[in-house]
DNA sequence: AGCACGCCGACT
DNA sequence: GTCGGCGTGCTC
């Protein structure tokens, strides 16, 4: 301990709620820069930590100071910009400044010794990673070196995103080009600045390949393709720490990646695309709930970056802030599909004029049918996995409920087994009814698997124009479990081998299939009237999505004399919701939804929170929120009289893997008042937490986007 | 969150 | 007589 006389401030991965403080401080023996990584002991082991500016909120209890164990010194430290982005999302979110601040960095960069990081920048180093000097790049303000053409809509965007700050709302059809809009910002922004960076997010990881390719396609040649990383889930670790390193040298120029690959360190970030930002996907559902669609926002105006939200069918909350009255948003429009391809026509199948039971409308199997003897491809969507949702006994009413949740096992009938799609238990399906012996159980309800078999069987004599049987394929969670399987089916579809494929949202996003059609939601009409205010834009950005599948090959269905269409299966075809799918009318749709949101005072009209409760009974669960509540009443936290707090209630499915779960909801009309309660009641709900015996944790979502 | 310490059931 | 269940408490 001799010389060991500086006190360092460091973020350590700690949960909010565990007694410790934001900041741990350590004794070293010279001073740090913020923002270096370093290794510190923490009780009986040696943890990573990122030295921080600003001092504990609380001093330690006294004692001589624990020495700093290791510094990862050949790293730049994380700069300002990026330990901003980390306060304000732990801050906002209300989690631990460490918690956020490490699960930041990828993972193997975690676990490195100094010896390892040194030998790991040497490689780095060693390689020749600098890419061509991009001589004909640069060459002043809007110069661009590769001539592309661009519709007068893109030219007018790309103009204005050129021209002002944003950030933007880019609202453009499906197949209306917002890709090569935001391929041209990017150009823009690199060639402006020789050190620019872009980040682009996109929501899944399923989207990341063939973005890509369109990337790499165009920038390669200019930069090297070292220019270009990804960032999400599906790298290994070694991958997700080399683009990491590459983005904090300033080495990679373009990130791509999902949503959390907005917490990359991009030192001289100039611009961030959020593609699809209306995406549920960009909402992280554990640890820190953040949005990184939000933070793109926030990080944006921070750093001086333009930020560009694209979107055929924007979240409500972006639609309403670049509506003319309010103006946070500059919103761009590209109403028009490119080369002349149409916007699929409505078909809808009126349930209650159709034969009983049917699955699929005979108007319907005789639209498909007759796209499949033309050779094209139809996509039939269903958002429910396995062959039936329930298994029914009709003798004594047993129904094949999961034991550990209050939901039903799905029944799969491609290898004979139960699933309970909330907590995983599995096991085979019994020949008779365990509670009564009845052979006779039947599955009720339906989902892919069901589709597909059913589907296979009215086409079973349909005949394509290569003379083979009509092929039916199904794509969701279970035929996709391996890696690399989804893209091997998707080639399997681009290649023409699969006629009529049948899947779940995840093959309604993004993808373009040259000789698709047709599509149809078979059975929509729950999200019409869920207790979720949301549904509704959901499935009207859903149906949009999955209809924008169809007849994206303007060329192709011009040769073929065909017109794209969707077909939607509904017992309600006189909602309102059908009207403005029709007319393909975004702003109508979303006009009309702004509007019961204004009356009723629901979001972006107000801001809300949850408290949820996870316990071992419902009573207690909902007796901590209760008493939450009651605290937060007696103490008056500040904002709390702008905070309406609704009583405490049962999530829809209250109980997963034997876990009981409610949740009382926070509004306020004042996003300020909302974080003011939600910061000054975190220390009443960490000694609330332990007068409650059974509960198992508490958490809070800001800003959730279902409840 | 880890990871300890700590006090009560089925095994060698 | 020990191995181990997870309840409670601490980590600068």
């Amino acid at each position: 301990m001799s010389d060991q006389s500086i006190v360092l401030h460091v973020a350590v991965q700690a949960p909010a709620h565990s007694q410790i403080g934001d900041l741990l401080s350590y004794a070293h023996d010279a001073p740090l820069p913020p923002g270096t990584l370093v290794r510190v002991p923490l009780g009986p082991r040696e943890v990573p930590g990122i030295v921080w500016d600003g001092a504990p909120a609380h001093a330690p209890a006294g004692g001589p100071l624990r020495a700093v164990g290791a510094v990862l010194g050949g790293l730049p430290p994380l700069d300002a910009p990026w330990r901003r982005l980390v306060a304000f999302a732990a801050r906002y979110y209300q989690r631990g400044l460490g918690e956020v601040a490490l699960a930041a960095l990828p993972p193997a960069l975690r676990e490195l010794t100094p010896e390892q990081l040194a030998r790991r920048l040497r490689r780095r180093a060693a390689a020749p990673a600098l890419p061509p000097r991009p001589e004909e790049a640069g060459e002043g303000e809007g110069v661009t070196s590769i001539p592309i053409a661009l519709s007068a809509e893109q030219t007018s965007a790309g103009a204005q995103i050129n021209a002002q700050t944003g950030p933007f709302l880019l609202f453009g059809s499906t197949g209306s080009g917002k890709t090569e809009v935001y391929l041209h910002a990017v150009q823009q922004a690199l060639a402006r600045d020789e050190r620019a960076q872009a980040l682009v997010l996109v929501p899944e990881i399923n989207l990341t390949p063939q973005l890509q390719a369109r990337f790499r396609e165009r920038f390669a040649p200019l930069y090297g393709d070292a220019a270009i990383v990804s960032l999400h889930s599906g790298m290994t670790p070694p991958q997700r720490l080399a683009s990491w390193l590459a983005a904090h040298a300033g080495q990679a120029r373009i990130v791509l990646g999902t949503r959390m690959a907005i917490f990359a360190s991009l030192p001289h970030l100039a611009l961030i695309v959020v593609d699809e930002e209306h995406d549920a996907s960009y909402k992280q559902q554990e640890g820190a709930r953040y949005s990184a669609r939000d933070l793109a926002v926030w990080r944006g105006r921070d750093a001086g970056a333009k930020v560009i939200l694209g979107s055929a069918t924007p979240s409500l909350e972006s639609w309403h802030a670049s509506s003319p009255g309010v103006g946070r948003y500059r919103r761009l429009a590209m109403p028009s599909r490119i080369g002349a391809a149409e916007l699929p026509r409505l078909r809808l199948v009126d349930m209650a004029q159709q034969p009983r039971r049917a699955v699929f409308a005979p108007p319907l199997v005789a639209a498909i049918t007759e796209r499949v003897e033309r050779g094209e491809q139809c996509l039939v969507l269903l958002n429910r996995r396995g062959f039936a949702p329930v298994l029914h006994c009709h003798a004594c009413g047993w129904k094949s409920d999961c034991p550990h949740c209050s939901a039903t096992q799905v029944f799969h009938k491609v290898d004979r087994t139960l699933r309970c799609h909330h907590c995983g238990a599995a096991g085979s399906v019994p020949r008779a009814c365990p509670a009564c012996g009845n052979p006779d159980i039947v599955p009720a309800g339906r989902g892919t698997e069901q589709l597909e078999e059913q589907l296979a069987a009215l086409l079973r004599n349909v005949i394509t124009p290569e003379r083979r049987a009509a092929r039916v394929a199904r794509i969701d969670a279970d035929t996709t479990r391996a890696k690399g399987a989804l893209a091997a089916q998707l080639a399997q579809v681009h290649a023409g081998e699969v006629d009529v494929l049948v899947g779940t949202q995840m093959v309604a996003k993004g993808h373009d299939f040259r000789r698709m059609t047709l599509v149809a939601a078979v059975q929509p009409d729950s999200a019409l009237f869920s207790s979720d205010f949301r549904a509704p834009e959901r499935l009207f950005a859903l149906l949009m999505q999955a209809g924008g599948r169809a007849g994206r090959d303007a060329r192709y269905m011009a040769a073929h004399q065909s017109a794209p269409e969707l077909w939607v299966q509904t017992w309600h075809p006189e909602h309102p919701l059908f009207a403005a799918l029709r007319a393909h009318d975004y702003p109508a749709f979303a006009a009309r939804q702004l509007a019961e949101r204004e009356a009723a005072a629901m979001p972006p009209f107000s801001h809300q929170a949850l408290l949820r409760a996870d316990a071992r009974t419902q009573e207690a669960a909902q007796a901590f929120l209760q008493a939450a509540g009651q605290a937060a009443r007696e103490a008056a936290l500040p904002g709390l009289a702008q905070v309406f707090l609704y009583p405490p209630v049962p999530l829809t499915v209250q109980r997963v893997a034997n876990v009981e779960r409610a949740q009382m909801l926070l509004e306020s009309a004042s996003r300020a008042a909302l974080q003011a309660v939600l910061a000054a009641w975190q220390p009443l709900l960490h000694a609330e937490r332990s007068r409650h015996k059974g509960l198992v944790r508490w958490l809070v979502d800001v800003d959730p986007q279902a409840i």
